[in-house]
DNA sequence: TATTGTTATACTCTATAACTATA
DNA sequence: TATAGTTATAGAGTATAACAATA
């Protein structure tokens, strides 16, 4: 009974806590202009370097279509450039702009301002249980349920 | 130094959590063929009971125009009905059908079997930890930030 | 034949603004 | 004058399918 309620308890906390912080990481990004799906493709480009279209949507996780959309309203906004492929006339080399880089080192430097805001006054052990029940929950939330192909749109910031 | 690389893994996972949870909550939706944004007037209709669209707009916090188009598809599917208000012929009355009401029932069943499945083997103090430091989290994660005006569509589901 | 990126098309979700019927 | 819900329009993000250029 009470064991019930407070497994109920805590999945309507993940629930909680997963709106609050997609809101939370999705108005930094808003700050600087950028949607989730345009961060994305930034956050790609600035980990693993220039890319091909087609890279790019296996990187985001999107059809090949839809890079194209990104690709160009990134470069419409001076973020990205194309470049063509050099031995490939085929394809088409995407890479950040000076500006792009800015803006992405800006949302890492506010991704540790908010890390440090969130967690630095925190006891360890509570840092170390909620890592640790984080990773359990990440593991079962993504294993058992009946998989459907993935849902678009997870960015991974903080490199 | 291990403090602020500690710091900014706590945020890799939170964000981590808070993309797979996201997932898991639609994937569970999308087998009974809701969208988040559908099941969010579905949700708001089980709770609260019957109401008016004007209602609905507040309790969802999308516009008007948006509950128009939801409760268009809902109706379509034969999740709910529209009937007029019984005094102010301006405004309609939307209600769950039974098959809304039937839906909605298996969702939270649902969600009754992915909390056991997430936390019935976890050891109390993981669960009242992760309890605690997701209660804090929540807090800081929406005081603090330059808060915009609400993003719209976050559901909540385990009434 | 296979791959890259595009055009064409469509659907969902979001928004504002203008309009009709009612209050 | 104000409110409830609609039409009209727009834009972002997602998808498939067909096609041109190239491999």
């Amino acid at each position: 009974m009470k064991q019930l309620h407070d497994e109920r308890d805590a999945l309507d906390h993940l629930f909680a806590l997963s709106a609050a912080t997609s809101e939370f990481m999705e108005r930094g990004l808003a700050q600087r202009g950028l949607s989730r799906a345009r961060a994305s493709v930034l956050w790609a480009l600035h980990r693993q370097g220039p890319m091909t279209q087609r890279e790019l949507s296996d990187a985001v996780g999107v059809t090949p279509r839809n890079i194209t959309g990104l690709v160009d309203a990134l470069e419409a906004c001076g973020h990205a450039v194309r470049n063509p492929h050099p031995s490939d006339r085929r394809a088409t080399i995407v890479s950040l702009t000076d500006k792009g880089n800015e803006t992405m080192d800006g949302v890492q430097n506010g991704y540790r301002e908010s890390a440090s805001r969130l967690f630095s006054d925190m006891p360890e052990e509570d840092l170390a249980a909620f890592l640790s029940v984080a990773d359990r929950l990440i593991g079962r939330v993504r294993e058992h349920p009946p998989a459907r192909h993935s849902t678009p749109g997870r960015t991974s910031p903080l490199s």
